[in-house]
Formats: structure tokens, C-alpha cells, sequence
DNA sequence: CTGAAAGCGCTTACAG
DNA sequence: CTGAAAGCGCTTACAG
């Protein structure tokens, strides 16, 4: 009797363990499945578990997909984000989903290649994957590919223009009103601008851009109708010329202290652009949060790596890839929209207006 | 006739395009993976494909995984390379380099739960995955679980302590040497500075330190080789309290600039430490790099970001992980190191030394 | 040159 | 309660 497995031969299969345990194959199934429906003796189940132990038996989940048709592996496609740093977080959302459940998770990115998007699904379809969390790096509509239609799907931080998914997403709108709330508790009133408007006219030329991010639109919704409900409306808008990161961010408050404007808040459509805004305010001398408060969004390392630290509303990928991998186990695949809440990331860049 | 797969059904099985090339299943089966070895006739391998494309056939890849026992994928495991952004870039290079040959990824973080790890293993190994990419986060030595002793195995961003593996990891020590020759050919002699030194006596506490990083001693050894090779050598050597990060950084350049050293140039362990040094160099009214140059190492985002830009030796994670990929798909597992360079990125914070 | 057959390792009706 | 058998969709000796 050998009490560890053969080493250096094949693995051990299920007719090896119903040989050493002296019963039929069936039985060895139902046992390793826990299928108590078919009434197996106590006895028969411990001999079973004790001979697969000796063994060192691991069922191959090959065989098993083969007959069954779930693969217990499903895979997160995306444009970039697996290969990326920005919206990587969602990914560790998803795998520790996963992990309590012996799903395995495979991981494909695009690079917003449609031709590659199709060779990888029907290769992944080749391998019976169960479900599919098809994901965008931006928050965005998408188009799903058709053949997404013969898998489960679960949209992560994007939404299909038709709609009938299931879907989740950062929810932009509230962030936004929590943005205009913090500055209104704050005291502000009537300096409070938004920076990072894209240039009239402008449509497309910017990889993201093109691809319709809706972080603008609903993050700007969000302060306006907070706002109004206040009462109160914003001071104006800034443009940024071209992308959203610290350059543009810069030229644009300049721009607007040059033009004479005499802000009491910033709210910056994300943190690089307010890393942008801080170095044209400390060139001008503006103190902040004394002279100018700043808020940005996405809760990016930036965000704490500022002086003073920016109070940033964060984009939860960890909790957005969490609730997509969640909703894709599930049973329940009722088309929705699931918003996740953006929780506020307090630096020290707010504070109560001085004009 | 069909010339569009039938909707809402099973998938094209081998045996249909058998059935409708009028061939046998052996026929098709040589004809779809380009035997010609079957001397097949250019009639039967035309009227084969024909109605493979006809019939939308897709392989079957758990199928095929069953009786050949290659399944056409490989697994990425570490302990939190996939699942966070700082070495994510090893994943790009990982899948670029499999995308070319419908090699499909698994990505699976352990968070360096050594239980977790096992059960992963044991999971992608009922799944026939073809190889593992066993990564680490930080460069290091690792002991590889035994379990991988099953299967074709490279390194990345790691080396065993037994040696007797495929291993990719930068080229710390080359980077060492590259960071000192950039001051040296700028005319710095008597004044570089080493910042990043862990305080005498300290083991373990920090996470990656209980790992030993291999970056600070071979970055070191590097730059005291080159320095030596031009009759030089550190004026001396300042440690961090805690961690590589801004403010323990910060507070290691204070100290030194408090105990009144006069450095014409600090190389610093990494771009974090780096970004420290520029606030207290700045607060000390230091001008970078007028009065002191800096070097970094890491090549993150940040030293683009900090004013003016970081110099910065940079860790080639996209590379890394193409290679390693690249070498798991090679036939050739001759057990080895292969160091990978780590290209300069090129900032504005090196000058020539004014006093 | 082609086709019938075995077999990869499982699950699951089905007969006893 | 148990066991023999079919079958998931392929590949690959093997006989012709």
C-alpha cells in the first residue's frame, strides 16, 4: 500500500480511485461531486474520499468539460485593461470573485482590435469557458460583438448602446454630486468652475475621445444638478486643448486666471488635470486650499502624491470588477445597469472660500 | 445547401464536415492541422476546407486538450503581477508575444498565500495547461513550489534559489552601472550620493523586504563597480527609515542636507525616493539640476511627472514579460539566467556639477 | 491514398 | 443501492 501518489508516472484517474476503492465508477463520480441524491452508503462515500486521498487523485477538468460543456473557467476580455495599469484594479475585483470558487480566469486584452477581438473569442468558445466579462478601460457605450450572444455576459465599467445586458459601472453622476456637495459644505457659492472641457468642436483625434468616454458628460450632470439644487450654478467652464492630463490641465487655468477669472473652487474632470491646475495656481501664487479649493476625480496615486494631497472622487475598479464577476455567477442574468458608488477620497485641497 | 452555420444550435462538430466533404473524420481531422505528412489528395484538402468554412467549423479545443493532452494555454502566476499596476506591463508583454499563436493566458495572483498558490496550481493543472510563467511583483529570489517541477516552467522577474530554471529579470546590476556612468560622463566626481539603503539592522517588516529585493543590492553593486572603474567612489550612502516611498525619502534627503553634506548628485534606489529628494532638495532651495542632479530607478509614470523630470533607469517589465513568454513557447530549457536591459529614461534632472 | 476503431477521463441515464 | 455502457469531440496508430 503506498501511501502517496506514484511519483514521476501519470496522474491518477477516477477508475484508479474506484479500483482502490473497490467500488464502481459511478460511485467515485457522485462521491467527488457530493451527489447525496443518489444515496450512497456512508461507507462507500469514506472509502471513496480515503482512496481518492491516497491517491492523490485530481479530477481532470478536461474530461469534465468534455462531457459537460462548462469549462469552470471564464474570461475577461477587454481593449486594455489587463495589460494596462490604469483600470487594472477591476481585474483583482474579479479574480478574488473567482477565487472562493475554483473558477479560473482567463484574461485577454484587444488593444481595440475588432479582428483580434474575434480570433480570441472563438478561441476561447474553443475552450468552453462559461461566461465572458467584457470590459472597457474608459467607462464608455460599446457595441458587444454578436458572438458575445452565445455566452454569459456581464458589461464591466462599459454599456450597450441597445441595453438589454447586464451591466455595471462607476456611477459618474452621483460622483459628480458629491463633488459640488463637498464645496458646497464647504461654503462656495458662486467661483466654482469646472476644468476639463473638451474644445468645441472637437470629435475624435483622441483615442478615448472617439470611444465617447462618459466619465465628462455624467460627471458634469452630476455637479449641475447638485448645484441646482442648491440654487447655485457653476462660474463657467474651461476647455482643455487636447487630453486630459497635467500639460492640458496646466494651460488651462492659466488660461483662466489670465483671462481674469477669480475662482473660489476648481473642479477638475480627473486628477491629472488638477496636478495640471495646482502648478498653474502655484505659479500665480494662489494658495490652496486657501486661496482655491481643488477637486478631482478617479482617486489615482497622483491624487495622494500632490501637495496638499487632492480630495479626488475615486473610480472603485476593485469593487466594480468584484460586483461583474458576482453578477456572472449569478443566476440572475435580468438585463440592468448596475451603478457602483465612487467613494470620496479626502486629501487636504478643500477648504472654505476666502472672497 | 447551407451557406451560413445554422442559428441557435450546437456547434459544428467534425464528424458534420466529414458527413459534408464526403471524407473521412481522419481526412479532416489531418486536413485541419495541416498534415500533409498524410499525402493527402489536393482534391480532398480542398473540398475539406470548403466545407469547414462553409459549416463555420471551430475546433473543439477541450476535445482535442483530452486526447493530446496540450490545451493551448498557459498560466501566469504570481503574487500580485496581474492583479496590480506596478509590474502589470509583464502581462502586455506575456500576451502580445502568445497572441501570435492562439495561446490563451491564465492569470492567477496567490497574493503570496502559499495555500492559495498550491490550490491554483492544482487547478491549472486539471485544466493541461501547457507551461507557467511564475512571476513576482518585485525582483527576487523565489523557492518555486514543487508542483511546477510538472511542468514547463520560466522565471520572470525572478530567480530560484536552486538555479536550475529558465529565469528573465533586469538587468539591475547593468542599470547600477549605467546610473553612475550618467553622472560620471557629466563631469560628477567626489560628490554622488546613494539614497535607499534599508537602516542597518532591519530584516523583515516591510513585505518585500522579508522577499529581499534584489534591486538595491545589485543596482548598488553597480554603480559602485562603474565608479570604481573610473578610480571613484560613493561619498557616501543614506538609508530610508521605513520604505521606498516619497516621504521616507524626504526625510532621508533632509537628513542628509541637516548633516550638512554638500552632494553634487543623488542616485536614489527608485523613482519614489526620488520624488522625496526633489521636495527636500526643494525646500532646501536646492535647484535640480543646477546644484544637485538626481537619478532614479524604476522608469514609473512619475518621473515624467515631477519637475523637472526625472532621470531614470527603467525596468523593462513589457520586454520581461515577452521574453519569458517567448521562451516557456521555445524548445529550448536549458536552465539559465537571461538579464534583460534596462533602458535609460532620459529626464532633465542630471546636469554637470557646478562646485 | 482512405476509413473503421480505440481511447483520452470523465458524467449520467438506465437496467438491474 | 450498484455497475455496465454510451458518449462528449477529437487524434492517431492500424489495417486495408
Amino acid at each position: 500500500m503506498t501511501d502517496s501518489p506514484p511519483s514521476g508516472t501519470r496522474r491518477v484517474t477516477l477508475s484508479q480511485v474506484a479500483e482502490r476503492a473497490g467500488v464502481s465508477r459511478s460511485a467515485v463520480s457522485f462521491v467527488m461531486n457530493g451527489r447525496t441524491d443518489q444515496r450512497l452508503s456512508a461507507d462507500v462515500f469514506e472509502r471513496v474520499r480515503r482512496a481518492a486521498e491516497e491517491l492523490g487523485y485530481r479530477p481532470n477538468q478536461t474530461a469534465k468539460t468534455l462531457r459537460t460543456g462548462r469549462s469552470g473557467t471564464i474570461a475577461l476580455v477587454s481593449d486594455f485593461v489587463s495589460s494596462t495599469s490604469y483600470a487594472n484594479a477591476m481585474v483583482r475585483g474579479a479574480m478574488r470573485a473567482l477565487r472562493e470558487r475554483d473558477i479560473l480566469l482567463f484574461t485577454v486584452d484587444t488593444e481595440g482590435d475588432p479582428q483580434v477581438e474575434e480570433r480570441l473569442l472563438h478561441s476561447l468558445f474553443g475552450r468552453d469557458i462559461d461566461g465572458v466579462i467584457y470590459t472597457s478601460m474608459f467607462t464608455r457605450i460599446v457595441d458587444p460583438p454578436p458572438l458575445l450572444a452565445s455566452t454569459r455576459t456581464v458589461l464591466l465599467n462599459c454599456r450597450a448602446r441597445g441595453g438589454d445586458d447586464v451591466a455595471v459601472v462607476p456611477d459618474e453622476v452621483e460622483a459628480g454630486r458629491e463633488a459640488a456637495r463637498l464645496l458646497v459644505a464647504a461654503g462656495h457659492t458662486d467661483g466654482i468652475w469646472f476644468v476639463g472641457d473638451l474644445p468645441p468642436g472637437r470629435r475624435g483625434g483622441l483615442l478615448w475621445n472617439e470611444w465617447g468616454p462618459l466619465a465628462l458628460p455624467e460627471r458634469l450632470e452630476g455637479i449641475e444638478r447638485e448645484l441646482a439644487s442648491s440654487g447655485l450654478s457653476l462660474a463657467g467652464h474651461v476647455a482643455v486643448d487636447d487630453d486630459w492630463d497635467a500639460p492640458n490641465g496646466q494651460r488651462a487655468v492659466e488660461r483662466l486666471l489670465e483671462d481674469g477669472a477669480r475662482p473660489s473652487a476648481l473642479i477638475c474632470v480627473n486628477d491629472a488635470v488638477a496636478a495640471g491646475a495646482y502648478r498653474a495656481l502655484h505659479a500665480a501664487e494662489w494658495r490652496i486650499p486657501d486661496d482655491v479649493s481643488v477637486i478631482g476625480f478617479d482617486g489615482s496615486p497622483l491624487a495622494g502624491m500632490l501637495e496638499p494631497s487632492l480630495t479626488s472622487i475615486s473610480l472603485p475598479h476593485e469593487d466594480l470588477g468584484r460586483r461583474a464577476a458576482t453578477l456572472l455567477l449569478s443566476d440572475d442574468a435580468t438585463p440592468r445597469v448596475e451603478r457602483v458608488r465612487m467613494p470620496v477620497h479626502l486629501g487636504a485641497s478643500v477648504g472654505s472660500p476666502t472672497r
